[in-house]
DNA sequence: GTTTATACATACATATACGAATGTAAACAC
DNA sequence: GTGTTTACATTCGTATATGTATGTATAAAC
């Protein structure tokens, strides 16, 4: 096939992950094979083989589209210090956890592809370490923010930041599963704020 | 090969189950084929073949070994009426959830594999429904035994038991991956019972 | 304008998995 | 004790996946 310029390869290398993505989504990782994901991108194995050195590699790049920028949204809501309500805080960052989650398509079938798509096994145990670094870090942030509430007296005197920060994030973590799980919506994806707000208020002093 | 009786054709279909677990542990659901399964089992294709359908039998028949128990010891624990305290029951509830994860190798690999071993598609997608389903089941009963500690004036007067029955939930979801995850243990499993305890502390009036 | 590297498509070799079909010896029913 | 069924092992045909090797037209470098 004729040779395609630069810009338009990049395009090629971005419709090869947007078609892993669909294909992972329907198929789970381990049943997919190259050719799934080639006929998918409309192009041959060739293709793939040329941007990517395994299915491995192709689910790395498309797993960095959401951590990278979950990473990030969690600095600016949680550390930025915008003398708000700490509390306040981090409800803002579960609730726009989930909005994301509502509003972007991509970013849904991703994690529900990471959560129940995938097998963590072999070179995908890797990637469970990152997850596991990942949850410590969302832990120091929210502890962070629940020593700035306590120190303006918004937590109950017996209320350590500490188990608060893990109480929340085990909360939060449960919720993401079960958002992923019930595709139906009844259960969780609807009534997601509404357990958000429910939370903290189990919180507030 | 020669004819076994009952008893030995019960202890080869038993054998392949464990097999089948310790292979999908290692391996993942998907990657593990019958022949690895037979092999880890001493015993040929033809026997599995003989005792499941496929591969997806043999994972049902290693899930039921830990559900239907752990249904059992949630109705005994949480609705059998003892004029125990209910928070005490809940509390009770959940680390006897662990102590079996940390007691049993059986269960812990089983649920190892449920959770980050295997993907839900096609015909593993009921599973995910059977999952959700006994997650519902879960939330009811501690709803019922919230209702218990409310009406003994266990429960500060603004927390519904519909409420913390989720919140409850979604904690111990949320804390169940987690422990499954930190194989090192340091994070979560060492510290579970501690999480509990800090977690009953912040509902307690 | 020629050369070279790129961005793929095509073809090939190898490996592996599945399910069914068949074989078989011993357990069990009678 | 003979016939039948059981509990497997073995064999077979087919399908599918992988990675690599090779082919090729063109964009880009000069």
């Amino acid at each position: 096939m004729a040779r395609k310029t630069k810009e338009n390869a990049e395009l090629t290398r971005k419709s090869i992950i947007i078609a892993a993505r669909e294909v992972f989504l329907i198929r789970g990782v381990s049943r997919t094979t190259i050719e799934h994901i080639a006929t998918q991108a409309g192009v041959t194995r060739g293709a793939v083989y040329w941007h990517f050195k395994n299915k491995t590699e192709i689910f790395q790049a498309m797993r960095e589209q959401v951590f990278l920028p979950l990473i990030d949204r969690m600095d600016d809501t949680l550390l930025v210090d915008n003398s708000q309500n700490p509390l306040v805080q981090i409800e803002n960052f579960l609730c726009g956890t989930i909005q994301l989650l509502n509003n972007s398509l991509e970013t849904r079938q991703i994690y529900e592809i990471m959560m129940i798509k995938c097998e963590y096994v072999t070179e995908f145990s890797v990637v469970l370490q990152e997850i596991l670094l990942t949850c410590s870090g969302i832990e120091e942030k929210l502890r962070f923010t629940y020593e700035k509430a306590k120190e303006q007296g918004l937590l109950h005197p017996s209320h350590e930041p500490a188990q608060l920060a893990i109480d929340t994030q085990l909360f939060f973590i449960g919720l993401l599963h079960m958002w992923v799980k019930d595709s139906d919506g009844s259960h969780f994806r609807n009534r997601a704020i509404k357990l958000i707000k429910a939370h903290m208020s189990l919180i507030i002093r």
